[in-house]
DNA sequence: GGGTTACTTGACACTGTGTCAATTGACACG
DNA sequence: CGTGTCAATTGACACAGTGTCAAGTAACCC
């Protein structure tokens, strides 16, 4: 039983992901979900309570199936704060196109719901300890840019690697991941490296 | 009569404006707008065709009122590149705390409507073209950082100087105007020149 | 007095979320 | 073999908000 329950669960937060991939993570409705993943609308909501927790769950289990933690290995292990940032950034611009269409849609019901405002900003806020973790590296080096307090500095690179940046410059000025990576490198660099 | 349709037009839009400043700019519905403006829901539909429209008229009449183009005028009076790169993010860290109320419903309306997707466009693209003024005037001067192509820096700089990091830096952040300007001021110069 | 214009009132269509109740079909267990 | 349980189905419905429509009213102008 218990077996079986999980088993469609995945179904539906496969058939999430699958179908807010294919759309970019706009307009997509509980029934076009429903229907991607061969149940009925009210199946649905046997599993989730809300369309809001689909999109959160849907989120948390992308990122389980990118392996988050094993990404994040890399720029753990560097050895100096400008390697941590750079490894850091390299991370990021690698991971959010693979997370991006479902954290757009979590990220547009922010505006109408207060869950996923709240989720949004947990997703974020785990995002802001790379920074934080980051510039640290950098101040513990004493290559951090003497004029930036380390909150300030935690602040600023944590605004610059926010999803609608990268959303602006990929979509709307058509930059490469490896694009984003380059610049988004060295414009913090500059920013904060002494 | 033209004078009288245009008298109750103007009032709408008065009253769209201090609704959206009342409540940050979220939630605010067709009827929420009749009833501050003193007329009935229907009444707004004999001026604008839909919220959209609204909303799009609104940010234009906030933008008349406001007086753009005076306040670009010192950016635009500059003499060197540096200057004017300093005094276009001096007034756009102004300007965004007094369109932002306006604009972030129209913002929030691209996610599903396609007009208002077009119409804040729009309005970045205008912002784009103080952006573009700037990163020329540096690179006349020839103190543009040489590694930056002319559009990559333009594209870096709109980006940088977008909506969602000023509301993320004010409004989850808590820094104040002066901090934005002023940080905004060092990270670009840091970024840009040479 | 008759016509125009701005606005009102109230009903309604439409979309999408979320709820509810009755039903079906499978499987497990005594 | 029957019985209970559980997942899922079907169809109806409440609710919010946008936008439309039709009939009525009140002022103003000739």
């Amino acid at each position: 039983m218990s077996s079986e329950k999980i088993e469609t669960r995945t179904r539906i937060l496969d058939a999430t992901i699958r179908t807010l991939e294919e759309s970019g993570g706009r307009g997509v409705r509980m029934g076009d979900i429903a229907k991607e993943t061969g149940i009925s609308r009210q199946a649905v909501y046997l599993h989730f309570p809300s369309r809001t927790e689909l999109l959160i769950a849907a989120t948390l289990y992308k990122g389980d199936l990118l392996d988050v933690e094993a990404r994040l290995a890399p720029s753990r292990a560097a050895t100096s704060g400008i390697e941590r940032l750079r490894l850091y950034i390299e991370f990021w611009g690698h991971f959010i196109p693979e997370i991006y269409p479902v954290g757009k849609a979590l990220m547009t019901a922010q505006d109408s719901d207060d869950d996923a405002a709240a989720a949004w900003r947990d997703r974020m806020l785990a995002m802001r300890d790379g920074c934080r973790a980051a510039i640290e590296a950098l101040h513990d080096d004493g290559t951090l840019a003497k004029d930036w307090t380390k909150p300030k500095a935690i602040d600023a690179l944590w605004t610059m690697l926010l999803v609608p940046n990268w959303e602006h410059l990929t979509i709307e000025c058509g930059w490469s991941t490896k694009d984003y990576i380059r610049w988004m490198t060295t414009i913090a660099e500059r920013t904060f490296v002494a």
